[in-house]
Order: C-alpha cells, then sequence, then structure tokens
DNA sequence: TTGTATGCGTTATCAT
DNA sequence: ATGATAACGCATACAA
C-alpha cells in the first residue's frame, strides 16, 4: 500500500506530528527538518489519507450540491460555477440530483450521504411552506433561488419577481397585449415558479392588462421538449397570442421552435423571451431576450455564505437573503415591434 | 454532537460490533436484537460517520470525475448519466473539472485529492502519447472518449472516426463537394479532435475529394462562440461551402448562427452537420444533423468497468476497449439536397 | 448469534 | 522546535 505518516516519519528520522506539521505548513518548523521531511515525502511518494485526516479534524472539506439535473442547462451552468468558487477555497464539490422531485429533494437534506460533507447547498425546485421544519437541519444549509420559506435558513436568491416583471413590461412596451405564459408549477411551491409568475402578473396589472388564463401553458417541468408541447397545445387550442413568456429559457427556447414549425414569424407575428440567460439562447436563431440572473454571483455568494458559516465566522443573522441584481437582455426575439 | 455507535449500542443494550452488523444488513442477526437496535437509532437520529467507516474500511465509496467542464453541454450530459449510474451503485460522485487544459489534466490524475475518492473516470480533452506513464496511476482509471495511448489502461470511447465518417458520407451523398471543417485540435493529441477529423477525411477520400485546407476553421476551443468566431472567418476569407462539418454541436450550432446571420440558407446553401447529440441540436432552427455517441452507454459503461476493478472482479485485460455504438441522425440542417 | 480487542492514519494535547 | 500518546468512530479478526 501506500506510505503513511509513519513511514515518512521513519525514513526523516523524525516524529509523525512533526510530518504532520510539515504538511500542514506549522510555522514552528526548522528549515532543516522540513526540508528532511519533504524530501522523504517525494521518495515515498507520500500522499494524505483524507479518510484519516477527516475522522480526526472532524471535517471532511466537501461541500455537497444539489440540483434537480444537470442536463438542465442552467443548472449545469450553475454547478460550474460553484465548483470553481469552491475549488478556490480548497472545497470539493460533491454533486447530487435530485431530479426535481419533491420526496427525493427533502430525502437529499437528511440522507446519510450529508455526513460525507460539511454543508450542503440545495436548489430546490419548489419548497412548500410546511417543508420549513424540514429545513432545520444540523449543518449548514444555503438554499438557491428560493425566497425563505420561515426565515430561519440562509439563502441566496435571484431577481426573480423583478426580473419576470421587467420582461413582461418589455413585451408590454413592444405593444404585445395577449402574452402567453408557459410553464407553470406546483401551487404549493414557493419557487422560482411562483415568484416569475408574480412579476409577469404584477406586470401585466400595473398596464391595466388582464391575463387569460386560457393562455397559460401548462407544464411542470421546465425543459425544451415540455415548452414545445405546451406551444403546441395552445395553439391548437387556437388562442390567439403575440408573445409568450417562457418561465426558463429551455421552455421559450422549445416554445420558440414550435412556432417556427407552424409558420409562426418570431418576433413578428409572436415576440418571445426567457429567464435565465442560459448560453443556447444567445446562439438560437433568433437569438433569445432573457433575464440574466447573475450566475456566477450568486454561486460565489452561495459559497461565501456557506464558508463563513463552517469557519463559525461572526454569525450572519439568521436566515438572511442575498438577492443577486438581474439585468433584462433585449434580443432579436423580442426586437422589433410589430 | 450527533450521536456514535456506542451510545447506540449503549441504549440497545448491546455492544458495537452488534450495530455495526444490523447498520451493514450482516445476515446473521435476529430479528429482536435487530429492531432494537433500529428503534435506538431512530431515538437518537443516529447516522454513520463516514471518515471513520472509510478509514476502517480503506475505500471512500465516491468516484471522481474529470470533465473540462459542466457549462459544456456534452460533458453536463454525460456528467448527469454518470451519477445515475453512480448512484444506482451506491457510489457518490464528485466533480473536477480541468478546463481542458492539458497541464492541470495531467495535474489532476496525481493530485491529492485523488485519495479522497476509489477511483477516476477522466474525460480528458487530449492526452498526448508522452503522457501515457502518467496515466500508469495506482487507482482504478477510466478513460472516456480517448483511443488507448498504450494500451495500459482501461477505456470507453465512442465510435469517434466511424460516426464522423458517416455524417460526411451523408453530406457527400446530398451532393455537397465543399465541406468545411469547423474545429480544430492540438495537433499532438490523440483525442476525439484527431479522431473525428480522420473519419472526415476519410469518408472524403474514399468519394475521392479532396479537403482544401482553406475550408478548415480553426478553434482551439470547442463552444458555440468559438464555433462562430470560426465560421465568420471563413466566410470573411471568401471560402466556398455548400456545407459544414462541425467537430461537435456546439461548434456546429455557433456555426449555423452566423450562417444566418450572413444571410445563408441552411440547408439550402450550407447544410450543417455536428456531433454529439446534445439536446440544443434538437431544437434548434433548423434542427441539427449530428451522431449520437450514446451518452448513456458510455457513462454506463464507464461506471460498471471501473466498479469492476474496485470490486477486485476477475480482471479484465489491461488496456480493454468499450467501443459504444454510434447513431447518425439527420435532421432538418442537412435534410433536403440542393 | 454476539462480544472483545485491536488497528485504520491523522490531529491535538501536553510535555520537553 | 519537536516528541509521546491519546483520541477520532468504525470494521474486523478472533473468541465466546
Amino acid at each position: 500500500m501506500s506510505a503513511t505518516m509513519r513511514d515518512v516519519a521513519r525514513l526523516a528520522g523524525v516524529s509523525v506530528k512533526t510530518v504532520s506539521n510539515v504538511v500542514n505548513d506549522f510555522p514552528h518548523v526548522s528549515v532543516a527538518t522540513r526540508t528532511r521531511v519533504l524530501a522523504a515525502i517525494t521518495e515515498l511518494g507520500y500522499q494524505m489519507n483524507f479518510s484519516a485526516r477527516n475522522l480526526s479534524r472532524g471535517r471532511t472539506g466537501m461541500i455537497a450540491l444539489a440540483v434537480p439535473r444537470l442536463r438542465l442547462p442552467y443548472f449545469a451552468e450553475l454547478t460550474d460555477e460553484v465548483i470553481v468558487a469552491a475549488e478556490a477555497r480548497g472545497y470539493t464539490v460533491l454533486v447530487e440530483q435530485t431530479g426535481g422531485v419533491h420526496e427525493r429533494e427533502l430525502e437529499v437534506l437528511g440522507s446519510d450521504r450529508r455526513r460525507m460533507t460539511d454543508g450542503l447547498i440545495f436548489s430546490p425546485l419548489g419548497l412548500r411552506p410546511g417543508d420549513a421544519p424540514r429545513l432545520e437541519v444540523g449543518y449548514p444549509l444555503v438554499l438557491l433561488g428560493e425566497r425563505a420559506l420561515h426565515g430561519e435558513v440562509h439563502h441566496v436568491s435571484m431577481a426573480n419577481v423583478a426580473g419576470a416583471r421587467s420582461v413582461a413590461e418589455h413585451l408590454i412596451a413592444r405593444g404585445r397585449r395577449r402574452i402567453a405564459l408557459v410553464g407553470s408549477y406546483d401551487e404549493r411551491g414557493a419557487g422560482a415558479g411562483s415568484l416569475r409568475t408574480q412579476g409577469f402578473l404584477s406586470a401585466l396589472h400595473a398596464a391595466g392588462l388582464e391575463h387569460d388564463p386560457a393562455r397559460t401553458g401548462e407544464t411542470l417541468e421546465w425543459t425544451r421538449a415540455t415548452g414545445a408541447e405546451a406551444m403546441r397545445a395552445l395553439l391548437d387550442r387556437g388562442v390567439e397570442i403575440d408573445a409568450v413568456f417562457g418561465l426558463n429559457d429551455a421552455l421559450a427556447l422549445g416554445a420558440m421552435r414550435v412556432l417556427f414549425e407552424r409558420g409562426l414569424r418570431v418576433p413578428d407575428d409572436v415576440a418571445v423571451a426567457g429567464f435565465d440567460d442560459i448560453e443556447d439562447g444567445r446562439f438560437a436563431r433568433p437569438s433569445l431576450t432573457t433575464v440574466h440572473p447573475g450566475r456566477a454571483e450568486i454561486a460565489g455568494a452561495a459559497v461565501a455564505l456557506l464558508m463563513d458559516r463552517l469557519s463559525g465566522a461572526p454569525q450572519r443573522p439568521a436566515g438572511e437573503e442575498v438577492v443577486v441584481p438581474h439585468r433584462l437582455i433585449v434580443r432579436e426575439s423580442s426586437g422589433q415591434g410589430h
């Protein structure tokens, strides 16, 4: 097997403690012994046994990130950023997929696996008010993209309401009056779906418009495929529309594809907008108007918040909410007026 | 702190060994004691300390997956599948991003972090013949998407050559004769780039065609953005083309976007095809002709191969190569003839 | 079927 | 500045 600290110590003629001091950059080690130890380490090809270190230290140097699924571009890009941010602080990330299934999401919170990590960054698809107690876990937890259910848990959220409102305002300013809403959500939830819908509706009301429920394309999953289905259903029902707001970019892209298939021109006949600013939207045809939610900032803030708690930094107020600013990005899919 | 096995044992009136037997589903435990122990476990809310278990067992129950970046759709989808496959076998996945940088890729192989996992599934962007010795690591390793450099390491690869050849044959059958190649690769590498290019060229040669080097759009990174740049450069140079083969879908999608911006019709003026069958291609406008490389199969095979080695299963021949079958998927971007 | 004793490789406490 | 030694929590011979 591979060498242990004991082997290194023996070879260098010092005690294990000294070896430990060296590998951990403990300040008080004479240059002579340090070099001697380092030499022994390279000679033996010694590598730290993390299990032993973790057991002794009582922590693991790993954090978990729970997302619905990596195949959803938004979460892939988010995970990418979280890994980068964690890495910068010497932490390793363990990715957990919940499938966005409520039951699985709750399971993940209490899973045995949580004992393998020091903390959890959790991006639920839709927590419900009744779930609040389940969030009182015994380890550092940071919630993403969710309004705090009870104010006890730290969380980082994007400007769901404001972002959706600005998209709707933009469409209205472009002269659109019959805007379809594609994507729905668990009504018991308090997640992004409900918040974005709120923002959307508030803009309509502010403009003195009504949202005809017939113009809502129901779909629980937020993928291109379901967005396409919902759009088809709307058109098949003969609903009249001059714009589409997808609750996320994937839905919007799926819808846009169907509009194309049905011979409707975007944006001339129907303007389209989404939410998330995923990479595909930038290169789609036409390119997709959307809301940039500050993914990198969210990831950075979440990791920072979690690290603060791990290092026992001056306690931030429980339930503190970090809201990352958004940015409306107007592209071709809503570019011109009628 | 949280309860230990000792606490559980004490409460249940048994020894730690018995508790251990219960939580590990050891066969010979009487129903009476088992239920007693389980009761104590739930009462105390006991959860296994993985660090301790790992130290004792000598393994961690985690595997690492090293990919270039999760923001690249192909790798996001691949990672998704690997996590699912690993989960099914009780393993947790730790994701490592190499950025596709050769230096970082080699570092990852020997990093301290490797001691936190039982094995590694490694998806390099381009290993070079000289790197072979670096692949002789002291732990189970499975390479993805790479032809074995020396035949010592196990690997799972997609049909890069055959897939690219079938794409090129398809374009040629559609009457295309001036096919641009978008995307290049480190010439020192033996990665997907070189293999796909080989397949592409072989189809041309078989058809008695020459590939004019002027029709190659150089770009090391394989993203939509770089694909777009390369396409712009080609068109700006006034190169005449009637088709584009992107070394992956992202490149092809970026190129297609530029063709649109320049007023060229796809597929009427220029047919486009990619490789990878990422989700965006299905919903792009026009939808993208591509090669489905069997992502799920690759992930499954890689995990299976790694698990075999972890469990010390009957040694498979070193350097065995599992090649997953591909499938040409013809869509709108190359749908019609001239 | 269950208990006892020992080891896993590090860190931390306390001396020196 | 360095060393001896006791945890850390669990698994596993070996006993009983």
